[in-house]
RNA sequence: AGGCGCGUAGCUCAGUGGUAGAGCACCACCUUGACAUGGUGGGGGUCGUAGGUUCGAAACCUAUCGCGCCUACCA
């Protein structure tokens, strides 16, 4: 074994072979075990999230496949519509072209080969970080397989009435062109103004005018109606009238509908149906005209009036606005801040418009997936995001699904020149389902699917669903899906939605959803905030003139170069170290608790380096230990026999929090058993033994096989969390004990019955600690080198005292540094000696020219003063009987122990310092 | 407007009714034979605030403050 750890050099070595051996690959005849990654987008690269994510599944995939289960690992990518032809059309761009320069098909090429580049990226990021995923099932959103299903699907809803076509106002994004669902639109508040605008009333006699407020002025000109309050006495009288449209020559309605809240603004609203959604809505009611007056750029179309058309929105306002104050129209102008909703990839405010869309009805699909919610066929972990879901669920609105896009699965829906539509999985099954002759012409809808549509099919699409696969009996549904809280409405329960209707049944049992994860000043982080970091340069570390250059390199908004400069600087002077991907992937775990998003903080991801550093440093020690373990009988010590307990609780522990998905807990019980008992403790007793010349080689071999035996656990319950490390050492202690085992990945996990529990051990060994801590906090505090040999003596022990220190004085010894233990006498004193209480027994370290007894006075104080304290607040809980009738019985037993305790401990101190005073 | 989450040591976070915890940071001592990426000891918290329930509350309830988020919005 090499001295020192090395991750970078471990790292590059397994993944390799365990991939060419395909221990990835489903194997046994284990309960099937299943996870479907949630595909990454090929837009570039894999970030923190995915990191994360990939670190939990790998987890959970590992952990599962060590336990016998037939366990796989769904891998793939998703085609991401829109992000995808964004990123492609931006680097056209930048080569001075564009997708329409080219056209669809030349495109599409363009598209196809960035998704090659980026998910070989994606690929080799996974490989390391040791995603053990099944390789050969590796599937992208629009292979021909899910092209089909996807196909198969739409063909079915819509035969089914499911799916339709129609008119509908929608989200529009008027930069890229394209219908958006609701989902994609992120609302923010913003400052702007409203305005007050006169609206002449016609033929009254008093000139009277109503004065709408709105937000919105340049759409006055689409304007079909004005709106009261039915019971708003104010305008009661004018309701049936007409007022006179300003700028336009038009005369519309004033119509009463509760819509109007009388409270706001002027108690008026101006309706364009054409463009708002509760207009829209008040338009269908009253049956009105929907005059839509902006094109698909959001530019003044035809149907206003001329002097505005082709003028952007925005500079459509301002002339509207500049024209009705002319012609002293514009009552007044207010602050006001309102929820702008834009596009979530644009960023522009988004407009709603009146297009042919295609549409899923989702109440009809929305119903039995709240059932199966309900029912617990799906749990989510935690369980507080079944809220979320159901209350989307439960007023869900149709989704539409059509996209004005290139990239995607094409919708499969024909049109002839009559204007008829007809939908199947390709042209020859329309004209043999419609009867259509080969002269009628027909067209394919130039749309292409919502990217949510495929990903919403994906865990049985991936199985090899519409065909009955062997796969799709073995591990459909699926056991947990994994995934972030920001996608639950997106795609978690489109899932099971689509699960539910076509693969008969709940596509998983659990959602195990996770933190998000922010930086260290708990900020989001993202490409344009400047703020990513690449899990790559985690692992094998980056200076910080590659780290800003990264974070600089294409960003979209040039301003913030500085800050994103300064700020990166700052928190990273020196770059950031190589912590290794299992240092990594523990912190990843670590983080993962029951909150709604964590701060990566590099602290932890240093500590668990260390960790690493321990683990290898201490299994080298373990091996050079070795020599004549197979020699002959062994025999178990009690030091041998408490760790081995221990480790029985330590592995139930683990079964449970992973069945609870508290990786953060597995991890800590792990790192706590492995450092603080099996290195502080175990490895130091074992010493004891393994150095003296005269030890007993039976009981020499008891020390050496429970090192082994120990520490192999060990490596196997770690092995999920760090799986490169844990292969390495393993196979290290493989060689040299001449086993068979080719990998650590498919032992057979640990089972706490391997390992008996011992209750007297565990109290043994509590006792040596105590006893060791005792004499440590001596030294410590009296600032007493390990270099100085002590001579402690013992006074009031207990006849176990008395047989304990026979047993363990080697291990006293040793551990706490002394050269003799003397019991005393009864009643022989020490006369200025440093103090340190075990149960009734006294452990007495002489002063005499080794330390300052005033300073041992203080201590002696300090501890009586801390022991009083807590002896008060013992008794006043026993005096009040209250807690005597009330308590329970084992509780009031506690305490009364607790209280004997303390008062042995007090008197003890007290008579100790008395003693002290007495020498001096 | 409704809903959700969070507030515990300097920092990042565990801890769902019974003696306040971890990692990192800090202080002191120690180059002891696996590891100085280490060892030993130590300091540091009235658990946001105020009430309540309870024998007992960091935890349960109510209110309140602060931070973050989600959903729907009044034009």
């Amino acid at each position: 074994m090499k001295k020192d750890y090395d991750p970078s050099e471990i790292e590059t070595r397994h993944y390799a072979r365990w991939e060419a051996a395909g221990y990835f690959a489903p194997a046994g005849n284990g309960a099937p075990y299943c996870i479907v990654i949630p595909p990454p987008n090929v837009t570039g690269t894999l970030h923190m999230g995915h990191a994360l994510q990939d670190t939990i599944m790998d987890a959970l995939t590992r952990y599962h496949r060590m336990l016998g289960r037939r366990t796989l690992w769904q891998p793939g990518t998703d085609h991401a519509g829109i992000a995808t032809q964004m990123v492609v059309e931006r680097l056209l761009e930048r080569e001075g072209t564009s997708r329409v320069a080219l056209g669809r098909e030349k495109f599409l090429e363009r598209v196809w080969q960035w998704k090659e580049r980026s998910g070989n990226t994606i690929a080799r990021q996974m490989r390391r970080l040791g995603a053990s995923v099944d390789w050969s099932r590796d599937r992208f959103t629009m292979d021909p397989g899910l092209s089909r299903a996807v196909l198969e699907v739409f063909v079915r809803l819509h035969d089914e009435g499911l799916i339709y076509r129609g008119k509908r106002l929608v989200n529009w994004d008027p930069v890229l062109h394209t219908a958006i669902s609701d989902l994609e639109v992120v609302s923010s508040e913003e400052r702007g103004k409203l305005w007050h605008l006169r609206y002449p009333v016609v033929g009254d006699p008093g000139n009277a005018v109503l004065i709408v407020a709105t937000t919105r002025p340049e759409t006055m000109l689409g304007d079909t109606a004005v709106a009261v309050h039915p019971a708003d006495e104010r305008y009661r009288h004018l309701v049936g009238k007409q007022v006179e449209l300003p700028l336009t020559g038009r005369r519309i309605p004033i119509i009463a509908d509760e819509y109007v809240d009388p409270e706001f603004g002027t108690g008026c609203v101006k309706i364009t149906p054409a463009h708002d959604f509760n207009d829209y809505e008040v338009g269908l009611r009253h049956k009105l005209p929907m005059i839509g007056v902006l094109d698909a750029s959001a530019r003044i179309n035809d149907d206003a009036p001329p002097a505005y058309r082709g003028l952007d929105r925005f500079v459509a306002r301002k002339r509207v606005l500049e024209d009705l104050t002319a012609q002293g129209l514009l009552e007044k102008i207010e602050d006001h801040t309102s929820m702008l909703p834009r596009g979530e990839r644009s960023g522009v405010v988004v407009e709603p418009m009146l297009t042919d869309q295609w549409y899923v009805r989702m109440q009809p699909l929305a119903e039995p997936a709240i059932e199966a919610v309900e029912q617990g066929r799906v749990r989510f972990i935690p369980e507080t995001y079944a809220r979320d879901y159901f209350d989307w669920m439960r007023k869900i609105q149709d989704w539409c699904i059509s996209r004005q896009l290139w990239w995607g699965h094409r919708i499969p829906a024909w049109y002839d020149d009559n204007g008829n539509v007809y939908v199947a999985r390709d042209e020859a099954e329309v004209r043999r389902k419609h009867n259509l002759a080969t002269n009628i012409v027909l067209r394919q809808d130039e749309d292409v699917l919502d990217t949510w549509f495929s990903s919403a099919l994906w865990p049985f699409s991936t199985l090899g669903w519409p065909d009955k696969t062997p796969e799709l009996a073995t591990f459909y549904p699926t056991s947990v899906l994994v995934t972030s809280w920001d996608i639950i409405f997106f795609w978690v329960a489109r899932m099971i939605m689509m699960g539910l209707k076509f693969a008969d049944g709940v596509p998983f049992r659990d959602v195990y959803i996770y933190s998000l994860i922010r930086d260290s000043e708990g900020q989001k982080m993202s490409k344009s905030k400047g703020n990513i970091i690449d899990p790559i340069d985690l692992i094998d570390g980056v200076d910080l003139d590659t780290l800003l250059k990264k974070r600089l390199d294409g960003l979209m908004q040039p301003n913030l170069q500085k800050s994103i400069e300064r700020n990166t600087r700052k928190e990273f002077p020196q770059g950031i170290p190589a912590f290794g991907t299992d240092a990594l992937r523990l912190t990843f775990a670590s983080l993962v608790t029951t909150g709604r998003d964590v701060r990566f903080d590099m602290s932890r991801a240093e500590g668990y380096h260390r960790f690493c550093n321990k683990l290898w440093n201490a299994t080298a020690y373990v091996l050079s230990q070795l020599d004549g373990i197979d020699g002959g009988p062994a025999r178990l010590s009690t030091a041998d026999t408490w760790i081995r307990s221990r480790l029985h609780g330590v592995i139930g522990t683990v079964h449970e929090n992973f069945a609870a998905y508290r990786l953060d807990v597995v991890i800590q019980t792990l790192y706590d058993f492995a450092w603080h008992e099996f290195c502080d403790w175990y490895l130091e007793l074992t010493k004891a033994v393994l150095n003296a010349p005269d030890a007993e080689a039976a009981l020499k071999r008891g020390a050496q096989t429970t090192l082994v035996d120990v520490l192999s656990a060990l490596l196997k319950l770690l092995h999920p969390l760090m799986p490169f490390l844990t292969e390495e050492l393993w196979l290290e202690i493989a060689k040299q004990r001449g086993l068979s085992s080719p990998t650590l990945m498919l032992e057979p996990f640990p089972e706490a019955t391997a390992f008996a529990t011992d209750a007297t051990a565990e109290e043994e060994i509590a006792w040596l600690k105590g006893f060791v801590v005792g004499i440590r906090q001596i030294r410590g505090e009296t600032n007493l080198p390990r270099s100085k040999a002590l001579t402690v003596r013992i006074a009031d022990p207990s006849p176990s005292d008395r047989a304990r220190i026979t047993t363990h004085s080697l291990h006293l010894q040793k551990l706490a540094g002394l050269e003799r233990i003397e019991v005393l006498e009864p009643g022989e004193n020490v006369r200025g000696a440093a103090t340190a209480l075990l149960g009734g027994m006294r452990m007495l370290v002489p002063l005499a020219g080794l330390i300052d007894v005033s300073a041992e006075g203080e201590r002696l104080r300090k501890q009586l003063a801390k022991t009083r304290d807590d002896l008060d607040k013992a008794r006043r809980k026993l005096s009040n009987h209250n807690f005597v009738a009330n308590a329970p019985p084992d509780i009031v037993a506690q305490e009364n122990a607790r209280i004997a305790d303390f008062e042995q401990r007090a008197s003890q101190l007290d008579a100790q310092i008395a003693r002290l005073t007495e020498l001096s």
